[in-house]
DNA sequence: TGCCAAGTGGACGCAATCGTCCGATTCGAC
DNA sequence: GTCGAATCGGACGATTGCGTCCACTTGGCA
């Protein structure tokens, strides 16, 4: 995995075209957190100081620019779940992996779509590092609920319930940190084992692979006509 | 406000046109449910078997049309908040509440959008309405944590919380039952008065008015490009 | 049955966005 | 300093959706 590119002595592309490719993932950012991840390239191209051919030269599909601009919170995320893993206290562990995902959805305005979007991303890369977290945050849980803090209903599925659910607080609400603290927190409370006072239903047992995301995806905004 | 036509005798309108209304909110649900609230009126319209024209004048705006469409949903929302305040036990009726509210997001998909997009609203009507809602449900809190049964910290602006949280779920599952029944029984379960074991963080203190969904609104969805 | 306004539908002009093509420019090895 | 190649950026054609205009049709009262 180092011989991607050999050309030009080292660093592989040429400085400049490094230089542009850093500038368009921060305008990539910055446009998707004002405009929604919807926004046009040229938009960003143009935040960019770049031309649109440039952009698409560097990310030839939307999809690959979005990948791009988030990589950085993507890596942080699978880092936390390691975190967590490591933590002493599974519940401790399990409990900070949701609040720093959550963080991470609110604040960089447009990842939390990015983040649902890039489930069931079908590159090779992506199905690994998801496998593997998958099967990392199961053993989480099991050690969760074997040390009596997790309650033994949760099924670990129920974290793309959360994680959807909070994305679509975060998208409606960009930046509300009350909102989204008082849901996370209303949520794990719900998590502990000692206030499991009823039976819930039936897991809804999704695997994060199988959203129906890309499909049709969350629908669009409300409205924003009455233009005349 | 009674002479907007006098012409045709009773009902004010022509039966065809009358006929052709209700056409176009049958189509509207439909082409909503399938592609989003973003569709093209013209598909609307296709869907209907009628000319855009006839669209644009029975809905001059798309805000218009959306909110005919989800007009007899809203009602059910309105009642079942009656019935809320009503019922014997305050909690049963707020529990059943909410699952109505969140009942009806899932199963008429372009609903949640509909619904949250509403809030806004700046008609006249819709504002009395909000109020109204706003100041039952308000009461109903008060009457549930009364009884003991809802934790004294629950507060009114937590159900923006819960709603906008759910809206996004159902939005991005459209149609999943287990996924939707899931977070709710989470939720009511974290908001009982007896599994309350932790204090909560501020609440978001939304107003449903002030949302600030029009503004920019859920962003759109995550992508769809690879069109090549 | 005949009249006329309300109602209807499709075509049209406008605007936004997409993704590619091509000439000009710049990099960096020799 | 020079040269070849990679890179750049704007322009362009195509597609899609919006909302209006206008000629035609239809409903329902006289």
């Amino acid at each position: 995995m180092v011989e991607s590119s050999r050309i030009t002595a080292r660093g592989g592309t040429r400085a400049d075209a490094r230089r542009n490719r850093e500038r368009v993932l921060v305008a990539a950012r910055a446009v998707f957190a004002e405009r929604g991840i919807d926004a046009p390239m040229a938009t960003v191209a143009r935040r960019a100081g770049v031309g649109v051919a440039t952009l698409y030269r560097h990310f030839p599909t939307r999809d690959a620019l979005v990948r791009g601009a988030y990589a950085q919170q993507m890596r942080t995320c699978t880092r936390a779940l390691t975190d967590a893993l490591a933590a002493p206290d599974p519940w401790q562990g399990f409990r900070h992996l949701v609040e720093t995902v959550c963080a991470l959805q609110l604040e960089e305005r447009g990842f939390p779509a990015a983040f649902v979007a890039a489930f069931p991303d079908r590159t090779a890369e992506y199905t690994r590092a998801r496998d593997r977290a998958e099967r990392d945050f199961a053993t989480l849980v099991r050690r969760a609920q074997e040390s009596g803090a997790l309650r033994t209903d949760f099924h670990p599925s129920d974290i793309a319930v959360v994680l959807l659910a909070h994305c679509g607080l975060a998208t409606a609400l960009p930046g509300d940190g009350a909102a989204s603290r008082r849901l996370v927190a209303y949520l794990l409370q719900s998590f502990r084992a000692d206030a499991a006072n009823e039976p819930l239903p039936a897991p809804a047992a999704l695997s994060l692979r199988s959203l129906p995301i890309t499909a049709d995806g969350p629908q669009g905004r409300p409205s924003r006509s009455s233009r005349h």
